[in-house]
DNA sequence: AAGTGGTCTAGACCACTAC
DNA sequence: TAGTGGTCTAGACCACTTA
């Protein structure tokens, strides 16, 4: 293969030139990727050395394998594990999709911190926006969220509110950006005014604040975003740390 | 092999023979299992199938491998990933061990809540106790930990405070016990009296808080824990969702 | 040097999906 | 029926650890 990383064993080269595959948007997202067969003859591997390579690749979440049918680029929301990156559940373990409303939008200039998270340089262009967040008729929760203009070239107020589907979603389709995962910080937090009159509690009432980047293939921070929730009524579901199945 | 549970395939036997052993402690915490052509001489499969079912119990942090060594079963605290299951850091990012002191001990019977998230029958006898946990000199975090009396039968306040290692550790070297997964649910309190005067907030400040079950093998819940934290200046890191590895 | 896990091969057969 | 991924084999060679 033309190795264009190296990587210690085949597989692992393998595996970068598929990241590099789908960085370049040879494959986007929802679609198939060639067959095992094919990618094997073409990256030279035995088919258990490439079956290796993606095996790792959807335990990133970043392929997704159906039988007989063949590997596809992750989708948010059709793939159902919306539940991954939504992770605000009723005290009573309920799980239901959140009702969006865009709250305002514009575009500014990074904070030194919002910078820092997104790894842009000090000062580079953004879009913020804020989002309310319901659940069975409830505000509960509100974001705000900064993205890099740079990799959202012409993003609109109005796009945006358009959008068929999730927001992760939308990076997916209109920017061909693919969040594969995420690291989130909690603290308690206190509502300010616009927040204690969307969520509809007093001033300075105790919330729970997430603080999210999500990244795209190789680390690359995507998005930053942080929400306030009311867990008067709600929480968040933390790591579960084990993946064995029940019997 | 005696195939002691009905898996679909070959390597799903293996794994759950393999589970099997490890619950009838046939190996023990930190101990080394037989070599992988050992194995797959014991259970009748090629090493390339035996090395499949031990993949996944890697992924699930029941086994660990080294190579030139052999695969053990996983220990905590000295294996170093203490920090999977405890997430608080300063809110810089630094990570530094907790400081943990026994604050109280007592046999009670469990509450409904505390009897339906340790799947035992209501009112059964269980020991709570409860930690404070201090980072850089700091009070931080208090543990409020029940466990069902069955588990851990002859459990006692000087054991406890006597134990050599971290509390799981120490379920596994006294007790048998491999705790191998969380499940966690947060959101915001407010400090009691007892808190306040531990954690030297006021009375009412709120803390986050993390409510966790604790499984073994099989997701048999071991032990419940309800944590305050002061978010001041710590943190609780979340689930990362993707576990690529940075090039 | 001997023993361990880590990688890799070149197939085989099965189960599922679409046509 | 053809094509896909899912499982499984029976080896080979390499890298690492201990002695």
């Amino acid at each position: 293969m033309g190795t264009p990383t190296i990587g210690g064993t085949r597989y692992k080269e393998v595996k970068n030139a598929m990241l590099a595959a789908l960085s370049a948007q040879e494959w986007k997202g929802g679609e198939a990727i060639p067959s095992e067969k094919r990618l094997a003859e073409r990256f030279g591997v035995s088919i258990g050395t490439l079956r290796k390579a993606i095996d790792e690749l959807v335990a990133d979440n970043i392929l997704v394998r159906h039988q007989g049918l063949g590997t596809f680029v992750s989708q948010h929301q059709r793939d159902r594990h919306f539940f991954r990156f939504f992770r605000i559940v009723r005290q009573d373990g309920d799980k239901t999709y959140p009702t969006v409303s865009l709250v305002s939008f514009r575009k500014a200039k990074a904070t030194r911190e919002i910078a820092a998270m997104l790894g842009t340089e000090p000062n580079a262009r953004v879009f913020t926006f804020v989002n309310r967040l319901a659940l069975h008729g409830e505000t509960v929760m509100i974001d705000n969220i900064a993205v890099a203009e740079a990799r959202f070239p012409g993003l609109t107020e109005a796009a945006l509110r358009e959008r068929p589907s999730t927001l992760y979603n939308f990076y997916q389709d209109s920017f061909h950006i693919n969040v594969v995962g995420t690291e989130e910080r909690l603290r308690v937090a206190t509502a300010d005014d616009a927040e204690s009159k969307l969520l509809e509690v007093p001033h300075g009432t105790p919330l729970l604040e997430v603080r999210r980047v999500a990244y795209s293939y190789h680390h690359a921070p995507v998005e930053v975003r942080i929400s306030h929730v009311n867990t008067a009524r709600y929480e968040y579901v933390g790591p579960s740390a084990s993946h064995e199945e029940p019997l």
